[in-house]
RNA sequence: GGCCUCAUAGCUCAACUGGAUAGAGCAGCUGCCUUCUAAGCAGCAGGCUUCAGGUUCGAGUCCUGAUGGGGUCACCA
């Protein structure tokens, strides 16, 4: 922010007069003053103290009287140890408030000429999206809003992974099950639909596993195993997969699936582009509910080969090596990592080498200077990985990679698991705090001069908003603890909260005549202290912007939100706006209550999160 | 077991990246609606920041170790 840099740039200045020695900037940290205690801005001289050998008796009021004496801005200062606290004039104040009232960008900065691709959701085609979907989702789309407010062109993107077992699994089931079913006859959504018979399917393979179990075979393969200090349920246990592999007939008949797919089979190909539609279908409702749009979205099924290529001339650069079996390896040992496979010995792909060839695909289609993969911290070691091979390939965009990796969402009662039912759906969980929205407003709110359509509406924006903040309330990197009764909460530290605030201040706009000036209140000197504090935080939010941006994380936004709105709510009980007993004093107010307004607005937004006119 | 990561009020989370007396909400208890929307405001109570050392003017934050969660160590994705 400006006044922190020129503040810095004063002292600096001032230091190397007096004392002849030039200080770094860095070292004079200057931020908001503390609600305890009085002033606008301080700079924390402890580090000065100790880098100039000067006591803080006699630091602190040079710095100080420097300030005053320079900047216009700096109306008086008080020292308490190394804390210089700074009052700025009100002056100051009233040009700000104007400034921010009548810059329709503020809080935005400028373009910054980088380009940056986030890519966030990428969910598989066989299952519905759930909670831990909806996490990532909010968390890129808020993402990709708060690097755009910081100056980046923005490019957001999915990948979608459309192919492999899991979907052939859906695939196989519909056919032998299916009846020729279809989610307009079975009034279902597609995802849902189709996440049907990946159920079905595991049903019937644990069905078919658990009578394999009681044959000779199953025996022989127990008794020959030679563990037998494991139980025999444990060893069964850990031996689906091999079985899933070498036994099952629902195990083959699904890999032929899949091999009839990479060969190209027509049939199988109709069948699983017919299917993967469905599920287009269903995802595409959840993405507009959850209101998030994507540019471009890149289909396995069409990366799934790429990569390869680049591994093989890798190889003759010398980067990767090539083992007898002619698996190719990539080493990065030098860097405390391990060896890592690129090439199977037949050949293949593996996952590692599609994302490398995608990556450089995303930079040929858009010449991006950053990337960001919005993914589950379970493969934070898949992408120190990545990123250090696209760095040895030298790639143009390697340092501006970055995994925005977040911690899974538990249940109060522990982890989300499918196998026992306990996943979150992400639609059913709209509904839910929809619904929850509608009674508390049914309770609370006088609407019903709203169509129905409106009311709706409203409940529908305040639901979305409990639930988002909720989740993205959270530091992403941590994992939290989805508690269902409270994100429907209302009250407190919740959306619905912040969006009161607003609609607070929206009714009070809209008593006001039709002429739209507030009046001047460049005569209004009497700030009070909830005013102040409203003032500062307004002045605050670019940097907070900025820091977000930085950190990749909108819990700072929202963070921020909430405490403009806690502090809106106590300036609006603690004193009259449109009964205030001056003009000055009204226009003053009236014009902080519509920049709180404004900022509350783009915050939120910021968020993902609508603010309704009513509640 | 190796590596990574987390641990803050009964519960869910903050703490401007090393700064002032660690803050909010929920849950509990008290007050405040003939006055701009009470989905609000004010108050009470709740803490040896998991433990033990260290670094310095100063540590929830950095270092070492311990304990306890989670993740990851596939020719899976």
């Amino acid at each position: 922010m400006l006044l922190f840099d020129k503040i810095r740039t004063e002292i600096v200045n001032a230091l190397h007069r007096r004392y002849g020695k030039t200080v770094d900037p860095d070292l004079i940290t200057v931020s908001p003053t503390r609600r305890e205690f009085t002033g606008d801005m301080t700079v924390v001289i402890f580090p000065l103290v100790k880098e100039l050998r000067i006591k803080p008796a006699e630091l602190g009021p040079f710095i100080g009287e420097h300030l005053v004496k320079r900047m216009p801005e700096v109306e008086s200062f008080n020292q308490i140890q190394g804390f210089v606290n700074l009052s700025l004039t009100i002056p100051f104040w009233h040009s700000f408030l104007e400034r921010m009232l009548s810059d329709n960008r503020y809080g935005a900065w400028p373009k910054n000429g980088e380009k940056l691709m986030i890519e966030f959701s990428s969910p598989n085609t066989n299952k519905p999206l759930h909670l831990g979907h909806i996490r990532n989702i909010l968390l890129g789309w808020s993402c990709s809003k708060i690097v755009e407010a910081a100056g980046f062109s923005v490019v957001r993107v999915q990948v979608v992974n459309d192919r492999g077992i899991a979907i052939c699994k859906s695939m196989l089931a519909w056919q032998q099950f299916g009846n020729d079913e279809t989610p307009d006859s079975a009034k279902m959504k597609g995802d849902h639909f189709v996440g049907k018979f990946y159920v079905l399917f595991e049903t019937k393979f644990a069905e078919e596993y658990r009578q394999w179990q009681e044959t000779e075979e199953a025996e022989t393969v127990w008794k020959k195993s030679g563990d037998q200090n494991d139980k025999r349920v444990t060893f069964f246990k850990e031996y689906k997969n091999t079985y899933f592999n070498e036994y099952s007939a629902l195990g083959r008949k699904a890999k032929e699936l899949l091999q009839k797919w990479e060969s190209g089979d027509r049939n199988t190909l109709e069948l699983w582009e017919r299917m993967n539609t469905w599920v287009y279908d269903g995802f595409e409702q959840t993405y507009q509910r959850l209101g998030v749009q994507f540019d471009k979205l890149y289909f396995e099924s069409e990366t799934w080969k790429l990569g390869k290529q680049e591994i093989l001339d890798g190889v003759k650069k010398g980067k990767f090596y090539e083992k007898e079996d002619r698996s190719v390896w990539v080493d990065l040992s030098h860097i405390d990592m391990d060896e890592k496979i690129l090439l199977r010995s037949d050949g293949t792909s593996v996952y590692m080498t599609q994302d490398i060839g995608t990556a450089m695909l995303r930079y040929r289609d858009y010449g991006i200077d950053r990337m960001v993969y919005v993914v589950a911290d379970e493969q934070n070691y898949h992408f120190k990985v990545l990123f250090e091979i696209l760095n040895l390939l030298d790639e143009p965009y390697s340092d501006g990679l970055h995994h925005l990796a977040y911690g899974m969402v538990d249940l109060p009662d522990g982890k989300m698991k499918s196998r026992e039912g306990t996943v979150v759906d992400a639609d059913d969980l709209m509904d839910e705090v929809i619904a929850e929205a509608k009674k508390v407003a049914l309770e609370k709110s006088d609407i019903s001069d709203l169509t129905d359509a409106g009311q709706e509406e409203i409940y529908r924006t305040i639901g979305m908003a409990a639930l988002k903040f909720f989740i993205l309330k959270v530091n992403p990197q941590k994992r939290m603890i989805f508690d269902p009764g409270a994100s429907v909460d209302m009250q407190g530290q919740t959306g619905p909260y912040i969006q009161n605030a607003y609609v607070r201040i929206r009714s009070i706009e809209r008593k006001l005549d039709d002429n739209n000036s507030l009046g001047t209140y460049s005569k209004y000197t009497d700030i009070q202290e909830c005013e102040k504090v409203l003032l500062n935080q307004l002045f605050i939010y670019p940097e907070v912007v900025r820091k977000a941006a930085a950190d990749y994380d909108p819990s700072h936004v929202a963070g921020y939100c909430y405490d403009l709105a806690k502090s809106y709510h106590r300036f609006y009980h603690d004193v009259p706006i449109l009964g205030a007993d001056v003009e000055e004093a009204k226009a003053f107010r009236l014009g902080l209550n519509r920049g709180v307004a404004k900022i509350l607005a783009h915050g939120m937004d910021l968020l993902g999160i609508e603010m309704p006119e009513r509640m």
